[in-house]
DNA sequence: AATGAATGAGAATTCATTCAT
DNA sequence: CATGAATGAATTCTCATTCAT
C-alpha cells in the first residue's frame, strides 16, 4: 500500500506538472499557438505521458479549464457567503473578481480566452453542474434582495453583466496589456459603480 | 479607358468578395481555424488572387479588422455627436453598441475575437490613428461633463468599461449563444444602468 | 490553350509518377509498411503534391487499385472475346491470368494484397461498375456453354474459382517467392486441368 | 507444490487468454491494425503481461500462427490417413479444408492474412519442420497414386494448387464476405472438380 | 491580375516497447 | 509474474505560401 500510494502521488504530480506547464504556455502563447511539444518541454514530460493522461491537447485544455472554473467559483461562493446585505454582496463579487484575476493572472488569461471556445465541450457538463450549484445559490440570494427592494428589478440576465461587466472589461484590458494601472486603485470605484448601477433610481436629467 | 475602368471595378469587387468570404469564415470558424482554402471557396476566388491582394492570411484579417473598427467608430462618433447632454451621450453609446452588434453580427463576432490577437499588428498604427481621432473627441466632451458635475469624477480608464462593459458582456454572451434573448428588450435597462453607474452618489446603506 | 494543354500534361505526368512510385513501394514493402515519405522519395514529388492529387495515402492506394483492376479486366475481356468455343474460352482465361501476372508483377502483387482490404472502399462503386460490365458478358457466354452441355452445370459461384483458382494459387506462390519455377512451363497443364475440372464426368474410381 | 501447480495453470490460462484475445482482434481488424492495447483489453490482461509471455507483438502473432498451422496440419494428416485410395484422398483434402475453415473462421482468416507476412519469420523453422513431416507423407502417397496411373503425372508444384486452389478461392471469398452461400452445398462439387482436374484425360473438344 | 499545382515545415497523434514498483 | 505509467520515434496530414503559366 505504501508503494501503491507513492505511485499515486508520483502520478498525480506528473499530471499536475503537465497542467502547470500547459497553463504557462497557454497564457503566454495562446491555446492554439501552443504545441504539444511546448507543453512537453515546459512540463519536462514526454509526449506519450501527456496523451496517456489527457488523451489529446484538447483534453489538457479542458482539464485546465475545469480546474480554473472550479477554483474561481469556490472562491466566489465563499466570498459572497460572508456578505450580510445586498451592498456587501455586490462589493464582494466585484472585489473577488478583481483579486482573483490579480492573483491568478495566467489562469485568468486562459479562462478569458476559453470562454467562447469549442475546445471545452468535453467538460461542459461538469462545468454546468458546477455552475448550477454556485449560481443557483447566488440567484436565490439575489431574489431576496430584489423582493426587499434593495436592488432594482431587472431582466434576470442583466445582473451578472451589470455587476461584473465593467470589472471584467478592466481586467481584460489589464491582462492583455492594453492598460497598465494598479488595479487595486480601481477597486472601490468599480464596486461602488456596480452598486449604483443596480439602484432603483429617480431619473435625473 | 473603359476597359481599364471596368477592370478596376471588377478588381475592387474581387477584393470585397474576398473580405466578405473571409468574414463569413472567421465568424463561423474562428480566425485560426479558417484556412485560406476556406476563404477561397467562400469567395469563389483563387489562392493566388487572395495573396495578390492581401499578401497573407494575416493581411486579410488585418484589412477586415481595420474595416470593422472604422465602421464601428464612424457610427459611434456620429451617434454621440447628436447627443445634447451627458445623459444622452451615455445612452447613445450604449444603444449604438448594442445596435451595431445586432446589425453586424459577423463583424462583431470577429472584432471580439481579434481584440487580443497579435495578428493585427500591421494595421495597429492605423487603428491607433483612428482611435485617437474618435476617442480624443469623446474624451473632450467627457471632461466637460465631469467639470460640470454631470457625471462622477473617476479614474479616466474607468469610463469606457463603466459605460460599455455591461453591454459588451451581454453582447458577448449573445454572440456566442450563451444567452438567447431579444437584445432590444434590454436597451433601456442597460442605458439606464450605465448612466446610474456614473452618478455621483449619496451612499445608501 | 497550348499552355493549358502543356500544364495538363505536366500535371497528369506528376500524378502518374506518384502512382508508379507508390506501386513500387507497395509491391516491395506492402501497403501498410509503405509510408508517404517512401512514396514521395520514389516519385520525386512533395508530400503536398501527393495530398493535393489523392487526398490521402488511402486515396493513392484506391486510385492504383482501380487502375490495376481496369487494366486486368480490359485484357481479360479482350482475351476471352477471341475464343470461339468453351474450351478456348477457359484456356484464354487461364493463360491471360498467368501472363498478366508475369507481365505486371508489381501490380499483381499489389492487387493480391488488396483483395481483402477496407482501403479501397472509396472506389468500390467504380469497381463494381467495371465488374458488372465484364462479368456479365462472361456470364452470358458461360450460360450458353452450359446450356449446350459443353461444361458442367454447377453452382454459379464455382465457375470463377474452378477456372482461375489453381492458377491464382500458383501465381500467389510465385509472387511471394514460395515457389520458383518458370510459370510458362505450367501454362498448358493449368489450362488443361481447369478445363477438365469443368467437364461433366462419368465417375471413375 | 499445490500453489506452484496452480500458478502454472493460471499462467497457462493467461497465455491462452492472450492468444484468444489476439486472434479475435487479428481476425476482426487485421494484424497491423491491431494494437497491443486492443489485445490487452480483449484478453483482460496487462501490457506487461503480454510482453512477459510473448516478448513482442510479433511474438504473439507468431505463436498464434504456429498454433493455427499445427492444428490445420494435424487435422489434414488425420483426414488423409483414413483415405484408402487416390480419389478418397483428394476428396478428404478438399472437404477437410472446407470444414476446417468453417469451424475455425477466425483462425482461417488470420492464417490467410499471414501467408505472405514477414511477421512470422521467428517460427518459420518450426513451421518448416512441421510441413516437412506432413507434406512428405502426403507426397509419398501421391507418388504411389501417380505411379499407379490413378492421377495425372504433372509438375509436382501443381498438385496442391489443383486440389486445394478452387476451394481456397471459395473459402477466401466467403471469409471476406464477397460471397454469402452455405459452403456445405459446394462440398461435393468442389471435391468432384478437384478429382477431375487430376485425371489423365482423353481430350474432348 | 488570376489561376491552381507544388512545396515542405510543422503539428497532432499513435503505438510498440521498457521498466520501476 | 503482473501492472500500467512513461517514453519517443515514426507517421499521417494540414496549410500558409510561392511561382510558373
Amino acid at each position: 500500500m505504501q508503494i501503491e500510494a507513492r505511485r499515486h502521488v508520483a502520478t498525480a504530480a506528473r499530471k499536475q506538472a503537465i497542467l502547470e506547464g500547459a497553463l504557462a504556455c497557454f497564457a503566454e502563447l495562446g491555446v492554439e499557438a501552443t504545441t504539444i511539444d511546448d507543453i512537453r518541454r515546459r512540463a519536462d514530460a514526454s509526449v506519450g505521458s501527456i496523451y496517456h493522461h489527457f488523451g489529446s491537447k484538447e483534453g489538457v485544455a479542458a482539464a485546465l479549464y475545469l480546474e480554473g472554473i472550479r477554483d474561481y467559483q469556490a472562491g466566489l461562493a465563499a466570498a459572497v457567503e460572508k456578505a450580510r446585505n445586498a451592498r456587501a454582496a455586490v462589493r464582494a463579487i466585484v472585489l473577488f473578481h478583481l483579486d482573483w484575476a490579480m492573483q491568478n493572472t495566467a489562469l485568468a488569461r486562459y479562462l478569458l480566452e476559453m470562454r467562447r471556445a469549442e475546445t471545452t465541450k468535453s467538460v461542459d457538463e461538469e462545468i454546468r453542474d458546477a455552475n448550477r450549484d454556485v449560481f443557483q445559490r447566488l440567484a436565490k440570494r439575489l431574489e431576496v434582495f430584489v423582493a426587499r427592494g434593495d436592488i432594482a428589478d431587472l431582466p434576470r440576465e442583466l445582473y451578472a453583466p451589470l455587476i461584473v461587466g465593467p470589472t471584467q472589461e478592466v481586467v481584460r484590458a489589464w491582462l492583455t496589456g492594453r492598460i497598465n494601472v494598479d488595479l487595486r486603485k480601481l477597486r472601490d470605484s468599480l464596486a461602488e459603480a456596480a452598486w449604483k448601477s443596480l439602484q432603483t433610481g429617480q431619473q435625473t436629467t
